[in-house]
DNA sequence: CCGGGACATTCGGATATCTGCATGTCCATG
DNA sequence: CATGGACATGCAGATATCCGAATGTCCCGG
């Protein structure tokens, strides 16, 4: 017979780490755009109007936290979601991407980001 | 022609809210445990292992942000879980019942509470 | 090798959060 | 009305978080 775990026993951290990493607006909002794909720090900046030391401090708790990875391409850096292996932890993402990552709003935004910037810079990913 | 929302432009707060209410390993805690049904502060406070008014303050903290609701009987409050009427909210609420709020692990929690306790006090409900 | 652009990190101060201890409030009971 | 139990709140200190400004690091082009 095992021992069934207690809420006392059981550990929650796991979850309340990942509940603290989205405890703040900027990183809610970091996640909704990063759930349409991958995405430069300088897309990132100019889509949410906020200096860049601040958006690279709040990634870097993403990343700590195991939301976001990056991939270095060049000069630029792309941060993207990481697929959650416990499913409760996949599931309170999901919540953000129900709330502001539908489609449509994303969309607006990074038009609105290629027409200010154009296409050239890291928008050029893989396909020349 | 309507105004497609930005990232910029929608108001995450109400969601980064939440996360924040959920940023702390207590808190996650008493919701997993109410995640079985209605609960009085003296078992919540007896299954934490918690000072009582470290109990209370961290259920006034979740009651602001909508998370819980309270009924006074009598001498005693009893808090359950509110259903959210946002679907990301309430998703977001789900993962921990999904991850800590199973029957088997609540019932064991408060099997141990009503064993160690009695069934009297404010176990009694409606049904005397 | 030297600049400059993209991104990361450090530092300092303001602000918020968490906890223990004490006290306050409300209700039932005698 | 006095007492005690259940719960809430006030207060003070330690700790953590957030931000702006400045500085560091890495990579590419010349």
């Amino acid at each position: 017979m095992s021992m069934i775990p207690s809420v006392a026993e059981v550990d929650v951290r796991p979850l309340s780490r990942l509940y603290r990493a989205l405890a703040d607006d900027t990183r809610v909002r970091l996640v909704a755009l990063l759930a349409g794909g991958e995405l430069c720090v300088c897309h990132l900046e100019h889509a949410l109007g906020l200096p860049q030391p601040t958006v690279s401090r709040h990634l870097q708790i993403l990343k700590a936290a195991g939301v976001v990875d990056s991939r270095r391409d060049g000069t630029w850096v792309h941060y993207r979601l990481v697929p959650q292996d416990a499913p409760e932890r996949q599931a309170a993402l999901d919540a953000i991407t129900r709330a502001f990552g539908a489609p449509r709003v994303l969309r607006a935004d990074l038009a609105r980001l290629k027409r200010a910037r154009g296409p050239g810079a890291c928008d050029q990913e893989k396909t020349p």
